[in-house]
DNA sequence: GAACTAGTTGACTAGTTAGTCAAGTGAATA
DNA sequence: TATTCACTTGACTAACTAGTCAACTAGTTC
């Protein structure tokens, strides 16, 4: 019945990924967003309810890739210590290949939509705190496994410090955005890392 | 020559502020911030050439108060581990004073703006990157005061420390305003922020 | 090949946006 | 008391905003 589905609705997403990510939700219009995804505004109305609803699904797309890279980092196979080294590489990496590509240090799309909207839209908020919240469990369980392999202190308050090596990745990726310079997690985010959740740095290549 | 200066410039400016601040700056009109201050538009186009103009003024307007309290906490008369600790203290209750007042915890009005504007206005980017970097000068002054004084490892490197603290208030700040929430700055600050720098926990009461 | 329907189109609305402007107002000065 | 001018006012624009809708198109199935 009907048409086969087209790319239309995927394209919307990406685009809006892109636009809103680079600028922010609330400089961006729909108009915009049909423009450069090349479909017209009854298409983007006939595949989303709303604007709010776009960034909605926009950030589920977006957290599909994100898990997947987290199950590989923070897979158990991998010894703790590496996990959080291969998250400080992903981090700049993606951050790096998105500057590329849109010519501006984006930092963390969720962490600036839901600033940007925190008070405006609870359900774009809510969404934006159960990604937090599954992040956070990827560095809780880390930390577990830090603990038992005798890497880190054994009276590590694991929820606690899990929030503060949150804080810090976002206070980095947030501030890079606003200098638009990547130097600092490129050199330092690794090392700073490393020391936050209180593992002797290494001993060749000292902080990355 | 002419009417004495009235109240309108600075009812605008602190009107901005709030709104702003609680909101975002493309989610609140001249319109609106017109209204609330009870100011007819042609007034506002008298003391402001644009809402940009309007932004910068107010950022300029806060930084102040920020100036002379860091001025006073960061003071050399001080112990440099009690200047952190006197940080974390302001910015806990900074923060709740204006959750009581707007009925929103708001986080960072500079990174919050400079995050959402940062690809859209050079001029609001350029301010916020000035705000950081005066921050950065008070934790790198009080970090050489603390090595001086054989709180912490002398060989630190006091820039990119400072750096990472930084990285963490902010991060701390997003995240609270995200989760509308200042309970882990009330109580995970203070420790959080001295197991960064380096410093010793407290004995008597750990952690705040 | 007829009917069904997901998807497409472009014209439309009603409200909002930042910013303009010419005509005022009124307190301090000369 | 006449002049000056910072400040005020409300009506105005032109562009843009999110969202609507009825008519249309073209695969798929019966």
């Amino acid at each position: 019945m009907g048409r086969a589905p087209s790319e239309t609705r995927q394209k919307l997403i990406e685009t809006a990924n892109e636009l809103i990510w680079r600028e922010s939700y609330n400089s961006v219009s729909v108009d915009e967003i049909c423009a450069k995804a090349g479909v017209k505004k009854g298409s983007f109305y006939h595949f989303f309810p709303s604007k709010a609803d776009l960034a909605l699904t926009t950030m589920d797309w977006c957290m599909q890739d994100t898990i997947a890279e987290y199950d590989d980092i923070f897979s158990p196979k991998r010894h703790p210590v590496e996990r959080f080294d291969l998250m400080a590489d992903l981090l700049y990496e993606k951050q790096e290949e998105k500057r590329v590509e849109v010519g501006q240090v984006c930092g963390c799309p969720f962490i600036t939509l839901g600033s940007e909207l925190a008070a405006q839209d609870e359900a774009i908020g809510e969404k934006v705190r159960n990604i937090c919240a599954q992040k956070l469990t990827y560095y809780e369980s880390a930390l577990r496994d830090l603990i038992a392999c005798g890497e880190i202190d054994k009276n590590t308050d694991v929820k606690l410090k899990a929030e503060e090596i949150f804080a810090f990745v976002v206070g980095q990726l947030m501030l890079a955005r606003i200098k638009n310079d990547l130097g600092f997690i490129q050199s330092h985010l690794k090392g700073g890392l490393r020391d936050l959740v209180g593992i002797k740095p290494m001993i060749k290549a000292v902080a990355s």
